[in-house]
DNA sequence: CGGAATATTCTAATTCGTTAGAATACGAAC
DNA sequence: GTTCGTATTCTAACGAATTAGAATATTCCG
């Protein structure tokens, strides 16, 4: 049954994967200016990521006026379970709740966020 | 002033580290048991992940009766920090409160788990 | 002591991710 | 239509991670 390829993306695909979520279809070069923003980078090597991502699925591509028009097909949400899984797996002896009390402990979140939370986990 | 090592541990040293969380400090032959109940796996390859981990210092080792016992340097709350940097920065915006948020939308925490946070986030 | 079991080091093959040059194709503008 | 800029494909180098065989060292026990 043709294991249906959730190949988790890389740290390069990842930063390809930011930039499509924000910006929708875009071209090449829309999207090697967006990377420059970062850092520098090849057009080619840009070009090379998108083909290999393609073949995992991670993104499409559809005909535009010059060349592709590039878009992310996995979602921040698939990309987000895939890492939380692993993360909780390798050091929270997979448990999603410690992984919380950690960020709770620790000083990752504002003061903003932590209120944002409550909300949040209010029962409706 | 040094710049203190802070490489990531990569997917196989956190499956290495996992184990010496538990048992803390312990031989080979011990560490190549536990890796086997979850992968066959020679017992050359893990003492070498062991000696680049060394190198790494994400692990310490000292005498023991044969050979050396080994125990895990880096802590779980750094290599979960180090996780959660990344997995915030390069899916959630920077917004560790947007990784909560999806927590909670998502199906990752148990009932109790859910119960148990409210607990936490709730001022003291 | 001498052999068996275990641990360590050395070396290297293999694979994957990252990077980009060179060649080619395509679309636009004159 | 030829030229120019952009996009794509092909190819490959390189480093890092993963894996383990062979050689060596250590220790334990009869």
């Amino acid at each position: 049954m043709a294991r249906s390829a959730n190949v988790n993306p890389t740290d390069g695909e990842l930063e390809l994967l930011q930039i499509l979520w924000r910006a929708g279809p875009v071209g090449l070069g829309e999207i090697c200016r967006s990377m420059r923003r970062r850092r520098p980078v090849a057009a080619t090597t840009v070009a090379t990521m998108l083909k290999v991502m393609l073949d995992k699925k991670l993104v499409h591509r559809r005909r535009g006026p010059q060349g592709y028009l590039w878009s992310a097909k996995t979602t921040r949400k698939r990309a987000a379970s895939g890492m939380i899984r692993k993360l909780v797996d390798s050091v929270f002896d997979g448990s999603a709740g410690r992984l919380v009390a950690h960020l709770m402990e620790s000083d990752e979140l504002s003061d903003e966020e932590r209120s944002e939370l409550q909300r949040l986990i209010q029962p409706k």
